[in-house]
DNA sequence: GTAATATATGAACACTCACTCATATATTCC
DNA sequence: GGAATATATGAGTGAGTGTTCATATATTAC
């Protein structure tokens, strides 16, 4: 079976749309957070820890990252965790992944 | 069955690479030029009227993409016809575009 | 209350990016 | 050969990005 080859054309809404999502994963220390958080939730202080940077550099990103809905946030205490927000990107994350390591 | 949660802690390299390929889709223009090319190769004329852009603009594109290797080229007489390089990076934009649209 | 801890936030800075414009190169047509 | 077409490329520019540093806010422990 074959389809007519004819490109797929984007509206400028979804074209931007699918940008912002590749942008938001398009940075080596939000891919780290992503993958840290990948099944568990972290607070910041944790986050800093595992990537081995400044809270405020990790703070920012995930300001980044809930402005982009990969991300929620549940206080308690002192603390601030976080938990990606999305099964899409989930998957998302982990095929590309796999892509990179054996693709 | 559920899997001890502890999130994926990345090498340097990996995060990289990873960055790397979703950066390469993180600009409109080049979602737009991917999805153009996603089932036939087009030459730099004939995306530069589809996607309403100048030739430079496409081209400056193009040879980002080229750097990536997320395509490739073929000469032939005065045209340069471009096709997608990589089926991984076909699957993983049509999945992300499935998910900016139903998901 | 004060001190300590955890996080957020704003400014500043170096850096990157995507485009435009001008120019160069290559191929075809005459 | 020269003109026209197709693409590439380099410089320049305005906008955006990721970090650091300093500071602010919030919560807990004392």
């Amino acid at each position: 079976m074959e389809s007519t080859a004819q490109g797929i054309t984007l509206d400028e809404r979804t074209a931007n749309r699918l940008a912002r999502t590749f942008k938001a994963l398009a940075d080596p220390t939000r891919v780290r957070i992503i993958a840290a958080l990948i099944d568990r939730e972290l607070c910041v202080h944790e986050l800093a820890d595992a990537l081995d940077m400044t809270h405020s550099a990790i703070s920012h990103q995930l300001m980044t990252l809930r402005e982009m809905r990969l991300v929620r946030f549940t206080k308690r205490g002192r603390h601030v965790f976080y938990v990606l927000d999305d099964d899409h990107i989930r998957s998302l994350f982990r095929q590309s992944l796999d892509h990179v390591r054996h693709g």
